[in-house]
DNA sequence: CCCTGGTACTACGTAGTGCCGAGTACCACT
DNA sequence: AGTGGTACTCGGCACTACGTAGTACCAGGG
């Protein structure tokens, strides 16, 4: 699939919560993640972004733990603020997406 | 519907090409029918920015006509590099929103 | 006769987000 | 010693939507 980079924008962030929301994780590994669910061309410099954003922001509860295999890893949970944020997202997102929908079928 | 703002980035650009895709028409009348759409908070400072960007891509083509209400209107029509656009738009809506209700849906 | 309000476009700057590249660091395997 | 995978940081860039101000035309009311 050719260039998402814009239409993620806003989403991109929603997907990194909700993946967050589902267990505690990384920043290497969530990318891993979103790989393998299509989101192809993302980075781990575009994860790391966001991850440090949602910590400045208060809704994440960031623990350091060793890795074994590499450098230690920042494990990262959603606290309430988190979780509500993550709601919000969904809200927006069907709201938009139905919008849309609607805009391509209903011709007007 | 609180703020949209980025989650929009990327699919404004495409609802604009679908609209005039549709028929002829011009920026404000766009802007009023983004808002009934559901769009609500859509402004036409916006529009008429994507309008000159779409020009300046070569996707549309410009008409000016006289309005009878107020200055002149400027009418855009999709050309052919437009409407591929808008089909590419489609194509990559498609994709991304079924990976994001999959998201949704699959938890992972 | 001015003044408000609706129609219609232009221009400039701002902020947010995702991307890119370079750099650091640790470990395993060859 | 060198390569490759794991794992994170940092600085700057590009693009998009938004806010605000300004211009301009017309109709209707005070």
């Amino acid at each position: 699939m050719d260039d998402l980079t814009e239409m993620l924008k806003g989403t991109l962030e929603g997907c990194v919560l909700h993946i967050i929301g589902n267990e505690e994780t990384y920043g290497y590994a969530i990318t891993r993640q979103l790989n393998e669910l299509g989101f192809t061309d993302v980075v781990e410099g575009t994860i790391y972004t966001i991850l440090v954003r949602l910590e400045r922001n208060g809704l994440v509860q960031v623990t350091k733990r060793p890795s074994g295999q590499g450098p230690p890893r920042k494990f990262f949970a959603l606290n309430d603020a988190g979780r509500e944020r993550l709601a919000t997202f969904w809200t927006k997102w069907e709201y938009l997406s139905s919008r849309i929908d609607n805009l391509k079928e209903g011709g007007r």
